[in-house]
DNA sequence: CTGAAAGCGCTTACAG
DNA sequence: CTGAAAGCGCTTACAG
C-alpha cells in the first residue's frame, strides 16, 4: 500500500528531532523524558524542546515499549455485563489518577470463545485487572508473557460485598425476613449477579435470617406483575434487587398486582442510578462513592506495578457505600 | 527492579523456538504468520507449531507494531457521556468482526483538559473513530502521526438522526404539534444530546411544526413534577424524550403532577432500554438494531483501513431503527 | 555536559 | 524450501 508508505515517510522521529536541534538521538531522549540523573544544559534543553514542537514530534509508543519492556498499559477485564451508570466515574477516576503515572487504562468486556485471541495477547498490558475470575489457563499465559495480574478476592473484589450487604441489613432493620433476590435473565451480567447474591446470602446468615432465593424477573415482556405477585404469595415480604432497574422492574410489577409499596412489599435497589430517584414510587437504593473507589483502585494497582505504597484500606470498608431510603421500603 | 528482569528473562521469544524447532527465525516467522507467497515444507511447519505451542510463544504485540508500522489497535473516542444501555451491544458486534480481521478495538472517554497526554498518542493506533467532532489542532496532530480518523460527518453519524427522527414522525402523526425536547441536566453528555436535539429540530421543520425548545429536567432532586407541570402549563402536549431514563423522569412527573398519560402529555423515549418496558406506564421509544450497526460500523472502518469494500449503505438509513409504541403515546 | 552504539523482538526483502 | 541480515524507533549503559 503506497498510503502507509506516505504515512511512514511523513513520520516524524527522534533522529529528525536530533538532527533539527543539532544534537545527538540520545539527548533527545533525555530531554524529552526528562530523564533523572542527567545534567542538560538549559541552552541545550531549549533547542531540543522547540525543535521537538516545531516538528510535532510524537514518540512512536511500540518502540518505547518495545526497548523499555513496558507497555504502560492497564487493562481492565469485565465480565459480560453492561457497564452501569455509575461504573463510568470509578473508570473515569481510575483513569485520572493512573494517567498521571504515564498509565493508560483499556476496559475490555471478554466473552471466552467469541472472538480470535484474547486482548490482553494481542496488547501485551502490564498489568491485567480482572473483575471476575480468569480461568488458571488463561492467567499462566498472563503470566508466561510477564503480565501481573490482579484477580477478584474476597477482599478486593470490585466493591461487590458492601452493597448486598447493607440492602440486607437494612431490610432487616425494617422488620422483614422473608426475603429473596431478585435479577434480571442476563447471562451477560451472570457472575456479578452471583457474586451479589452470595453476598446477600452471607449478609442474611450473620443475621440469622432464612437464605433469600434468586429469583430471576423479565423485563422484556409484561410478567413482572405476575412474577411478583407470585413471590407475595409465598409470603416474602422484601425484594435485594441487584440493581437500580431491577428494582424499578419489581416495583413496577407489584403496582401492577395491585400491592402497596412498602406495605406489602418492600424493594431495595443498587447503585443509585438516576431512575431510583425518578421512579414512581422513588427506590430506596446503595449509594457508592465511585470516584474514591477509582481512585483506591488506580493506588492499588500502581502498587503492584511501581511499588507503590498501598492506600489506606477503605476498599475493603463499607465507608465509601451508603444505603439511601426513599420509598420503597 | 529485579522483578522485571525476572520477567524479561522469563518471556519466550521468536528465537527460543526457533532454536526449540531446529529451524531459523526466518521461518518461525513464515509459519507463525501464515505468510501467503510461502512455501514451507508440513514436517517444518508441524515442528515450528509444536515447539510454539510447547513453549507457550506469545509474539510481542510492541515489535511486532514496531516491525510493521501498524498497531492494529481501532481507537473509538467517545464523547463524554456514560455509555448507554444497547451501545454494548453495538461495540461488541464490532469488536467480534475486526477481532476477525485482526484488530483490536479499544473504547476510550476523552475529557479534553482532564488528562495528560490523550489516548491515541500514547497507544498510536491505526484508526480514530470520534463519535464527536475533535478539534482541528487533535486532528492534525493525528494525522502527523499517520493515523487515520474517522469524524461524524451528517451522513455517518452514530446513527444520531433516525432515532429523533422516528420520535417527532411517531408524536406527530398521533395529532401533537407543540412539543419540547426534553434531556437531563448532564454536561457530560451534551455532544449526543445537541446532536439528537438538531435531528429532532429538523425533522420538526419538515413537518411544519413550531420547533421544539430543549428543556432540562433533573434527577437528582424531585422537581420533576414542577417542571412537567410547567410544561404542560405552556401547551406543550408531548416531550420528546432524549433516552428512556428521561422519558421515565418526566413520566414520572407527570404522574406526580396529577397528569394523565398519554391523555395530558405524551412522552417518546429513545433506545428501548429495559426501563422502557419495566416502567408504569411502560414507555414508547425508539428500538435500535445495535448489532447490526455495529457490523456497519466495523465494516467502514475496514474499509477506511484495509481497502474493504464498503457494506451496503444501511448505515444512514432508518431501517435499523423501529418505533415501539407503548403506553405513553 | 554530550554522543556512539548496542539492544529490545519482530518482519521481510534478498540470496541461496 | 530455508536462512543471514537489515531495519522499525526507541532507551540506556558506557565512554568521553
Amino acid at each position: 500500500m503506497d498510503g502507509s508508505d506516505e504515512n511512514r515517510r511523513r513520520r516524524v522521529t527522534g533522529a529528525d528531532v536530533a538532527r533539527e536541534a543539532g544534537v545527538s538521538r540520545t539527548t533527545v531522549g533525555y530531554v524529552l523524558n526528562a530523564t533523572p540523573g542527567q545534567t542538560i544544559s538549559a541552552s541545550t534543553r531549549e533547542r531540543v524542546l522547540a525543535a521537538a514542537d516545531r516538528l510535532h514530534y510524537r514518540p512512536n509508543n511500540a518502540a518505547r515499549a518495545l526497548a523499555t519492556g513496558q507497555s504502560r498499559i492497564i487493562l481492565v477485564v469485565l465480565a459480560d455485563w453492561p457497564v452501569a451508570f455509575r461504573f463510568r466515574d470509578f473508570l473515569d477516576e481510575a483513569s485520572r489518577v493512573l494517567a498521571q503515572a504515564g498509565y493508560a487504562l483499556i476496559t475490555y468486556t471478554h466473552r471466552p470463545g467469541t472472538e480470535g485471541r484474547p486482548l490482553w495477547e494481542s496488547m501485551n498490558p502490564d498489568l491485567v485487572v480482572a473483575s471476575a475470575p480468569l480461568d488458571s489457563t488463561e492467567v499462566a499465559t498472563m503470566r508466561a508473557c510477564g503480565i501481573k495480574t490482579i484477580s477478584p478476592d474476597p477482599d478486593h473484589p470490585l466493591a461487590v460485598k458492601a452493597g448486598p450487604d447493607l440492602q440486607v441489613n437494612h431490610l432487616h432493620a425494617r422488620g422483614h425476613r422473608q426475603m429473596i433476590y431478585a435479577a434480571f435473565v442476563e447471562p451477560r451480567m451472570s457472575t456479578l449477579i452471583d457474586a451479589r447474591y452470595q453476598a446477600a446470602c452471607a449478609q442474611a446468615g450473620i443475621l440469622g435470617l432464612p437464605q433469600p432465593d434468586l429469583a430471576p424477573i423479565a423485563y422484556s415482556d409484561g410478567s413482572a406483575a405476575a412474577t411478583v405477585q407470585r413471590w407475595h404469595d409465598t409470603g416474602i415480604t422484601a425484594v435485594i434487587a441487584f440493581n437500580d432497574d431491577v428494582a424499578a422492574a419489581v416495583a413496577g410489577g407489584a403496582t401492577r398486582a395491585g400491592l402497596g409499596l412498602p406495605e406489602d412489599l418492600a424493594v431495595v435497589g443498587h447503585d443509585d442510578a438516576p431512575i431510583a430517584t425518578t421512579n414512581v414510587p422513588a427506590l430506596s437504593t446503595v449509594q457508592i462513592d465511585t470516584p474514591t473507589l477509582g481512585r483506591e483502585f488506580a493506588e492499588s494497582a500502581l502498587h503492584e506495578l511501581d511499588g507503590r505504597p498501598l492506600p489506606a484500606p477503605e476498599w475493603n470498608t463499607t465507608a465509601n457505600f451508603t444505603l439511601i431510603p426513599r420509598q420503597t421500603t
